[in-house]
DNA sequence: AATGAATGAGTTTTCATTCAT
DNA sequence: TATGAATGAAAACTCATTCAT
């Protein structure tokens, strides 16, 4: 599953391709091999040596921060866009990426005593619901009684879902319907986690 | 808080205190510092040896299970007294020790590759579970849709709430709101956890 | 020139014999090949495991300032004995030691910017001088103008020309006379250095 | 101070101006963060690529090397000039370059088991020095005992007071007065060091 | 000729686990 | 039986040096 061929020297160009592959590595190697996996072991997987994960990524954690940045990206530029229906696609893929994104929530929350950068936070998230939530609740799709922070909390829960039991989806299906069940993505599928798997930056 | 005073061998009467000294102590640490802890600090703060850790625990995992498996029969004793109100008491206590062992639980999903112990299962729970609910469903306290299983769903939603947010017990009751309002026990504060912790065998 | 024979756990009576063992191999080391020599390697030359380098010294400049603190006492005990000559004795002693204790110097002067800890000062060896060299001008033994601060200043250049010409005792000498032929230890040899390397607590 | 602003390739006129500017970063990091800095960090403070370093110095040490060289130079270009008091001129000059070299000098010191290049020793000093020395002891500037041999050692110990006191020029003022008061510079500031720094070729 | 990314070989550092006392 | 030192096997991290562009 390695990316790259040998090992040779691709040179500055790869640079790019470099920094994608070692993340894509890491989401994987965390998933599969929990936390604690050797970034020696991700820079292999990604076919790069460890200089260049070291150049790419302060260490662990950076690797976790440089998810959510893409991730919140994605979904800011999701929230931007308006047109009916957007918050369905905002939610869906909301749940989505929280599912592809399990290991790097892990790290961050096992290093909590660390504290977030800046620029990793709820309130990010809370701003990019805000107006589709509100369109959604005017539309009736959704209940009026709920906050853009419910929603978050929800999100919070799936991540508890996920980890208690991995890979299983359905699970994180009869979790959201017991919440409501507008809440239940239509396409929840292992193949739509790998494409927000491959998706990052 | 307990810890051992002077360091002389007490005996045999010391060890359960030790026993206990140590997975408070870790219960603690792994709290406050996340799943990495070394075990030479949780013996420090438990105030005995590396040796004495290891009589009593065969190693990280092992102190985990040691504090499910009290769990479960703290559990499994409240299920099997009868009584109207039973299953009350019985979720009340499952949501609180659940979120006294957040710590626990994060370090077994952490090393989930390593597989559990056939003594730690979802089973035991859902068994634990099964006659208080129905009674409550007869009783028309709870919906008669859920199973026992939806509620294990809840509980690791409460766990996801409980990593995501530490010692926000507000979020942890909003939450569960969410899902049923007849969900939120009815003593969720930091004291009925403190005792949890402080409980264990 | 390893220390102890083969590799085998000799216990914890041990600890103090290995104590000794790293700062000396660390002395012979720094001095042979300079301040960038593996803790590896001076691990191995004192006979023990990288770890119980780590256990008793936090890291390299720890090493140092174990080895000026040793110094420091051994000076402090030679300063607090009374009786004529003492001054004679003791910076003939401080010579010596200076000397034994190029390469410590020389590391810490190298990590400059990380500060010294408090014990470590030159206060400390001006308290130490300041009774034994007003003896020693009362009786005529040196010149009445110096002062304690201006014989630290003659260590400091002692320690420029033994980095400059490394083993070169004689450079030493005519070094200290030519500041004042009274400076010059009466004995100022290879043996002289070696006691002193060797007497590290 | 001077850096090389953009990243355009500005040609082979730029060549001197990049060797004197990583020759100035290197005095500057060197002396504030000690031996061990990162060429990448000299190459960066000094505003070129690690190639361009790479293509005008060898390695670490070729850094100290052209230094001393240049030093060298501006010397024997003293010691060549005739004329009164050229013995003043020089030695004021040799106690300042050597203050302003104390980075160079540590580098050299600290890897000393490589050996020196040939074009880099003692006997260089001593012949600049052995005309100018021999004329101010003509005219009794300076003790007739002292050889150039003698002199030398005085720089030694001046450079030793200057690794033990960073930035200390009174300190350096004092010592040389504790040695003779004639071999204290006229002009000893941090100005007069800066210009020679600044000098280099 | 310049840039700065990539390599890869150290070095440092950390712990789980063992074991002499 | 308890203690805490020692081991040793990872893992993290750092840079000098090379090299594709």
């Amino acid at each position: 599953m390695s990316r790259t061929s040998g090992r040779a020297n691709r040179g500055p160009a790869a640079a790019d391709e470099n920094r994608r592959a070692i993340l894509l590595a890491a989401r994987e190697l965390l998933t599969e091999q929990g936390g604690r996996v050797p970034l020696s072991a991700i820079a292999q997987r990604a076919g790069v040596s460890q200089g260049v994960l070291y150049r790419h990524f302060r260490g662990r954690l950076d690797l976790a921060y440089a998810a959510f940045e893409d991730n919140f990206r994605t979904l800011e530029a999701l929230a931007a866009q308006v047109g009916p229906g957007r918050f369905r696609v905002l939610w869906d893929t909301l749940v989505v990426v929280t599912l592809a994104s399990t290991a790097f929530i892990e790290l961050v929350v096992a290093e909590r005593a660390s504290g977030l950068p800046d620029d990793i936070s709820v309130e990010r998230l809370v701003d990019a619901l805000t107006a589709p939530l509100r369109e959604a609740q005017r539309d009736e799709e959704v209940p009026a009684s709920w906050t853009p922070a419910d929603l978050v909390l929800v999100l919070n829960m799936v991540h508890g879902v996920a980890v208690s039991r991995p890979g299983d989806l359905d699970a994180v299906r009869r979790a959201l319907g017991l919440v409501d069940p507008s809440l239940v993505p239509a396409d929840l599928s292992e193949a739509a986690l790998q494409a927000a798997r491959t998706a990052s930056t």
